[in-house]
DNA sequence: CCAGACGTTGTT
DNA sequence: GTCTGG
DNA sequence: CCAGACGTTGTT
DNA sequence: GTCTGG
């Protein structure tokens, strides 16, 4: 699945690569977890917008803001099914800029995370739906949640699930409300190994409060030695 | 019909 | 064990 | 996702 | 809002 990623790519990167302004200078998160406000990039009016939304999707008919706790992530396979998601991906999908995502490989010992991004290391869009929520006393909450599907080769070993990744052309037709149905159930396939990467890290990114570029330095294999 | 859930992962 | 907070 | 709390009354 | 369970 996806419960954390980074965000620390330079405007200009994230401008280059998504087509869009208005980034924060200075913004660079390490540890991004549910629950915080980040950047996504949805249209409005038929034009791309860079918003910032709440991780953990509260839909429209909830009762209380707490519903989105655990709506963190959305399967691929079964979203056209569940109440929870089922309207937010025909209507309001976005995308979601970060520059990697850790998962957590189950051992016998303690779990250990492991990051993982493209081998160019360049930023890329996770596929995510967004609600807009309006609770008592006029509160207005707007979220979203990032879709998730089988690993690719490269994560099995760590994990079975992994965010979905939408190739960069395909980004317009993500975002677009309008577009076929088809063509959009196509985009939530398992981003290619060949052009991804990963290595294990520091346990010091499990606590939330922990943000620093220390997280995701590379951890020697265990069982290995560094020479020196 | 109404009431109650609406999610994921991992573990048992 | 389960819920909340980050 | 993981970490950390998980309770009440009364007083400052 | 919409689906499932009773």
């Amino acid at each position: 699945m996806c419960g954390r990623y980074t965000l620390a790519s330079a405007p200009a990167v994230l401008e280059q690569t998504f087509g869009i302004g208005g980034w924060l200078a200075g913004f660079a998160r390490y540890n991004i977890a549910p629950s915080q406000v980040v950047p996504v990039i949805r249209l409005s009016a038929e034009e791309p917008e860079l918003a910032w939304l709440v991780w953990g999707l509260v839909p429209h008919w909830a009762k209380e803001a707490k519903t989105g706790y655990s709506m963190i992530n959305a399967r691929a396979e079964t979203l056209e099914k569940k109440p929870a998601f089922r309207s937010a991906f025909r209507r309001q999908r976005c995308l979601v800029p970060a520059d990697g995502f850790y998962e957590w490989k189950v051992t016998a010992g303690p779990k250990q995370p492991y990051y993982v991004g493209l081998k160019t290391g360049e930023p890329f869009g996770m596929a995510g739906l967004w609600e807009h929520w309006e609770g008592p006393d006029q509160a207005v909450i707007e979220s979203f949640t990032i879709v998730v599907t089988q690993a690719n080769e490269l994560l099995c070993p760590v994990h079975e699930r992994m965010p979905v990744i939408v190739p960069a052309a395909d980004y317009a037709m993500w975002l677009d409300a309008k577009a076929e149905v088809q063509s959009v159930r196509s985009l939530l396939a398992p981003f290619p190994s060949e052009a991804m990467r990963r290595y294990p890290v520091s346990t010091r990114v499990n606590n939330p409060m922990a943000d620093d570029p220390g997280l995701i330095g590379e951890l020697s294999a265990p069982g290995t030695r560094t020479a020196g």
